[in-house]
DNA sequence: ACAATACCCGGTTGACACGA
DNA sequence: TCGTGTCAACCGGGTATTGT
């Protein structure tokens, strides 16, 4: 349990153990003669003992020091101003002990710019692994990537055609080493969220005519496409640029690519049919 | 042990959205 | 504008649960 203070004194805001608070919430006991590190160390990793509080009363240090504080408790739903944020290390002698409680409208205005600060690093950060995906799918485009990743064996091999094919990939990737320049290979194609990277993958994998003999599983007299091991290599390749991703995520989705390769299928089909009448 | 039922998972389909 | 992707609703098969 964390509470986010603001220091009134100082215009600086910071976190620190719940437990460091005295007993009626208006003061906070803070390591002082410390350096920035040193604070950062002990506030991450020693937390919420009464042990570590004490740890802090060195006389040499002043530690014992309660300093002022307006303070705005995680247990209250609190949160802080976001455009006053000063570093911690200019930090004064703190005086005196007094308390401010922020009323219910301070509360809601403070959680409201953290939200919104909240997203818009949400957004930039989207924003720049798009742009990271643009770069690294130029690079491939452009043949400025490594050159054994030029020559690769997937290149030409890419999307599968037919079965045969799929049991030539599964016999070579048997080597450990094709294997891994296929994951890069897949890694390559990238995507901004792990769907549409699994879509991207599975679409430069297999052609429409391929897919739809496949399933996730193998249900309904289909085969299983997670039994072979490219669906490994899509996995590896899926996990190291979204590691978050679970493999039930992972699985899901390419069992749903599969599933909806039929109406792709399909409806190229109708169109180019449509397309051959139009020119009858 | 077996049959009936409920539930879940995955496949299919059609409508809509999006990007080139 | 067209081709393709995505989503949601629906359907069906398989499996677990429950009652007899």
């Amino acid at each position: 349990m964390w509470d986010i203070i603001i220091w009134c004194d100082e215009d600086a805001i910071d976190f620190v153990p719940s437990v460091w608070a005295s007993s009626d919430y208006k003061q906070y006991k803070y390591p002082i003669g410390l350096n920035q590190n040193k604070i950062r160390e002990i506030i991450y990793e020693l937390d919420t003992t009464e042990e570590v509080c004490n740890v802090h009363k060195d006389p040499q240090s002043n530690a014992n020091s309660v300093p002022s504080v307006t303070f705005y408790s995680n247990r209250e739903g609190g949160t802080v101003h976001t455009d006053d944020v000063h570093s911690i290390s200019s930090r004064s002698t703190p005086t005196g002990s007094s308390g401010v409680f922020p009323n219910h409208d301070q509360h809601t205005e403070l959680l409201q710019t953290i939200l919104k600060t909240q997203i818009e690093i949400k957004f930039e950060i989207n924003e720049l692994r798009k742009k990271v995906d643009k770069i690294e799918n130029k690079e491939i485009n452009q043949n400025k990537v490594d050159f054994r990743l030029q020559t690769t064996t997937f290149v030409d091999k890419l999307p599968i055609n037919n079965l045969s094919e799929i049991d030539e990939i599964e016999d070579l990737i048997k080597n450990e080493e094709i294997f891994n320049e296929l994951v890069n290979f897949l890694y390559l194609v990238g995507g901004e969220n792990y769907v549409r990277m699994v879509n991207s993958i599975m679409k430069k994998l297999l052609r429409h005519k391929v897919a739809v003999k496949f399933s996730g599983v193998g249900k309904k007299q289909k085969l299983p496409f997670c039994n072979l091991k490219i669906y490994k290599a899509v996995h590896m390749a899926i996990r190291r640029r979204h590691n978050s991703t679970t493999d039930q995520e992972i699985q899901k989705t390419v069992s749903l690519y599969l599933a909806q390769s039929k109406a792709r299928l399909s409806s190229s089909k109708t169109r180019r049919f449509l397309d051959n009448q139009e020119k009858v």
